[in-house]
DNA sequence: CTCAGTGCAAACCTTTTGCAATAGT
DNA sequence: ACTATTGCAAAAGGTTTGCACTGAG
């Protein structure tokens, strides 16, 4: 088992965390729960665990690689499909797009929109606190556009990668 | 035949474009065949199809798309993907991801680059000359990362497809 | 108890690859 | 002629759907 996968099969207890022997009121992840809650989606195993993934790695990732980060056997790779897509749905995720075409998906943190810039080789994600969604929104109001949205990714080749090459 | 279909199946002549039945002298397309010519790509009747379509068009399309504008049977659709592939990394056409992951491809207008704001419901599309090219390559710059492209789009419901639902 | 969520299998859509035939240059 | 490009067929990759079963509220 990799260090950085997340096993959910522990025993039952009282509160939300510590029956994943996870000592973590991570407000991130509480948040999260919450949202999920509120919007009338249920909580379960399945569904902690891809959002203790997408804490654990900090960065976007696709359906397949949130599978891949779960212990064996955790869920299915078609209940993570759906997963993303309801928590994007409510919120909790953002929805990101790589070159390829691949979705990705990152926590909101908070309310904070943000993007990435992402090595087209080796994967490496930096955090970009850089964005137009206000001018966006106002183009897009111009047009008589509603319910805006939008999709913005940075792609290069990190200098580890270039040394390398 | 569709009005917007574009037939090269006429017969030869001389100049570039009459043998196409076409009194066009686009310097879009003009400037994409230089284009390609001067990267060593060769001109055949497909790709000249593609342009064209591309030309029509005036948004960006999927390959599928830029096939369905062709006229039946000027070429196969693996060839418009290996085409448009090939167009981007020569800089003839600018790529860009639908919200569902599909790539779309529109003509570089000269040197100026721009995005799209398009409705995700009925594919209506705006130029929006908007980009922060700039901002993001001095970040993309300040972790050290080369040969850098970003992917902008903005998806929203327009007007008349709102009135509708 | 009820309906949202899950697993499994299969379908689907978009894109890529292999190879022999074709056609620019 | 030389080699890029094409067509066809087949595979690959990512995502979605149908249906019966399970489990959260």
């Amino acid at each position: 088992m990799a260090i950085d996968q997340v096993d959910y099969d522990l025993p039952n207890s009282k509160n939300l965390w510590s029956m994943y022997g996870l000592n973590m009121s991570n407000s991130l992840v509480d948040k999260s729960l919450v949202k999920l809650s509120q919007a009338g989606l249920r909580l379960t195993k399945q569904r902690r665990a891809m959002l203790e993934a997408l804490v654990i790695a900090e960065k976007p990732m696709s359906a397949e690689e949130v599978h891949a980060k779960l212990y064996s056997g955790t869920c299915d790779l078609v209940t993570v499909y759906r997963s993303l897509e309801q928590f994007e749905r409510v919120g909790v995720v953002q929805l990101g797009v790589r070159e390829n075409g691949t979705k990705v998906y990152c926590l909101s943190h908070g309310l904070d929109h943000h993007h990435h810039l992402t090595c087209r080789i080796c994967g490496r994600t930096e955090r970009v606190d850089l964005c137009m969604a206000e001018e966006l929104e106002k183009v897009g109001r111009s047009y008589g556009f509603t319910e805006l949205s939008h999709v913005m990714e940075l792609f290069g080749a990190c200098p580890e990668c270039k040394k390398e090459a």
